[in-house]
DNA sequence: CCCCAATGTTAGCGGTGCTAACACCAGGGG
DNA sequence: CCCCTGGTGTTAGCACCGCTAACATTGGGG
């Protein structure tokens, strides 16, 4: 009946759970999260969480994998309403540098988890580079890119990419009163200057 | 005499601390440290820590700095050897990938650093960065290079060196089995690809 | 020489991750 | 229909952690 007087059993703890520990991994850092915290949080008591994770790194994985998801949404998102190739792959570097620069936290423990889901962000990263790479041999056969190698382009413009983002979240001294617009024009600056070096525009 | 039968004073706790610290984070990564461990190790009550280092972020800020130290002299080291100013360049994308590649721990602990000894990786970086603009403005002076913003140039590449060095650190799938020399390898051949690009060489 | 500031000690508080043993209850098989 | 099983919650507690307060020791400068 009315309210839902809490009942013995929560309902759906893991949720709950992993969406407080991604919300709270984005708002005040990864180290501000502990299980019995989150317990409190949940109105539960300090062991439940384990009937669920096994160990705080498990529920971390999770709430990584969450927020990896959640980057390769905003990606596609951001390519869908893209037509042509070349301004797909600007809109997804600067996406890309967009999260970075808005969930820093979740930036930061999407590549610090290398246990069980590294393997998913990894199938992830690699969905993404064999599109990158799809469109640089695209771009060869037009004549547009120079016959380097395509892995090594795609590498660098993907280090680029990640090295631009990292300075954000590491709060490089140059960058860090950016704001997400002014680095969204120095994303497409700098992928600007790395298409014109390499010939890509 | 003999020995050096251990008194009450410990004599340079604070170094003691420190160097244990550094290498006990360079083998074990940061979240292997603990102050009481620390403690034992030195041979110490887990309070006297306490006494050379306000709280273990103090410590942690210490260890960061004489990392940045180690890198910093690392990267002197490599361009001593060279003549030009362009394998001056060369040399220190390679040592500062190779540093990361080496020390994924000690490269990690520098960049998330952010209170207050990132005045120090600041200056540090800054210092950097104007040896690099120099050398930029010197190649438009001799028209190797093209007559965009130096600042920018500069910008990109070292987030080039920044991107592919955390990407080693942060196990990036296509990166994670690379030896170090490898890593040189693949760092000469992307600053090469940029350069190249860019009308440095 | 002696005293005091620097540096060590013990004891302890509140927090953490995690485990064991037990309590509850919902849903499917007899 | 009832019962019982296994998933989910609870309480109690261990070992460790960061950090503090109050006390002990001592070496070097006035």
């Amino acid at each position: 009946m009315g309210g839902a007087a809490k009942s013995y059993h929560h309902g759906n703890l893991r949720e709950a759970l992993l969406g407080t520990a991604f919300r709270l991994v984005d708002s005040q850092g990864v180290q501000a999260i502990s299980m019995r915290a989150l317990a409190r949080e949940a109105g539960v008591s300090s062991a439940a969480p384990f009937r669920h994770f096994a160990d705080k790194q498990v529920l971390l994985d999770a709430v990584a994998e969450k927020a990896a998801a959640e980057l390769e949404r905003k990606l596609d998102e951001a390519t869908a309403e893209c037509s042509d190739a070349l301004t797909q792959f600007r809109a997804m570097t600067v996406a890309y540098v967009r999260f970075a620069a808005e969930h820093p936290a979740l930036f930061d423990l999407i590549h610090s988890t290398d246990s069980v889901s590294a393997r998913f962000l990894g199938e992830v990263n690699d969905e993404r580079r064999l599109k990158l790479i799809a469109l640089i041999i695209e771009g060869q056969n037009a004549g547009l890119i120079p016959d380097a190698d395509p892995e090594l382009i795609a590498l660098t413009s993907e280090a680029l990419t990640h090295g631009l983002a990292r300075m954000i979240v590491d709060r490089h001294p140059r960058l860090q009163t950016l704001s997400s617009e002014q680095a969204r024009q120095l994303a497409l600056a700098a992928t600007h200057l790395l298409q014109t070096g390499i010939g890509l525009s």
